[in-house]
DNA sequence: TTACCGATTATGTTTATCGTAATAAAGGAG
DNA sequence: CTCCTTTATTACGATAAACATAATCGGTAA
């Protein structure tokens, strides 16, 4: 194996951002998804994830319609914060499913 | 279809991102790839790169190590240049490989 | 009280993306 | 020879994302 850390820190920065992404749509459609939650679920699958990037991720992905967020209102302004994948969540996920379907045809398979 | 153009945007910058250079990489795996060659290719695929996103990744993937490039020197400063993927560039696609190969397994196949 | 744990929020720096405009050389039409 | 189009890359300024780190907040245990 040529690849050092900085190598793939390189790969992960610059390609694989776009995967955990989708791991997070899909595990949003399987259950609630909590921020933290995530960060350590996706640092067992080797991505590190800081909180700086996931929690304005998630942010974002709600503004976008995506994800539907819950929070206990009784508790306090830094309560956990509950994620689900939204009836739109659910089409960008599936348009990624064909994207991901066409992406190991070609470079996996190598075939067309 | 739910998803609207906006939407689509969305994911392409959300998430596709990682996808095209890998197709960059797959690219010139099997021969030179020329920045405006690879972005008519791209657009083909329904990926709409500016030049102001090609250029720069290119000359960072080759900064990187993965990418190497050759240019007629006798031609102007502005003559088109060639890349090829280097041995760490196949070491980086091989993982790559592998990465969507999980990604596919989990979200597409939808096992483990 | 104090200390720790589960979580999110705030913040400042660096880097990537995008659109558009500028540049350069080469080839063909007249 | 000059003008125009085509093939390419380069330059640039604005917006936004990623990252690391520090601050905050509420609950529970010692």
């Amino acid at each position: 194996m040529l690849l050092n850390k900085l190598d793939q820190k390189a790969i992960q920065r610059e390609i694989l951002l776009g995967f955990w992404k989708i791991h997070i749509l899909y595990h949003a459609a399987k259950g609630p998804v909590i921020g933290l939650e995530m960060m350590q679920e996706l640092a067992r699958h080797g991505y590190d994830i800081s909180p700086g990037t996931m929690y304005p991720l998630l942010a974002r992905l709600n503004k976008l319609g995506w994800l539907e967020c819950r929070q206990d209102k009784l508790a306090g302004p830094k309560a956990k914060k509950e994620y689900f994948l939204t009836a739109l969540g659910h089409e960008a996920l599936n348009f990624l499913k064909g994207q991901i379907e066409e992406l190991h045809r070609e470079v996996v398979l190598d075939r067309e």
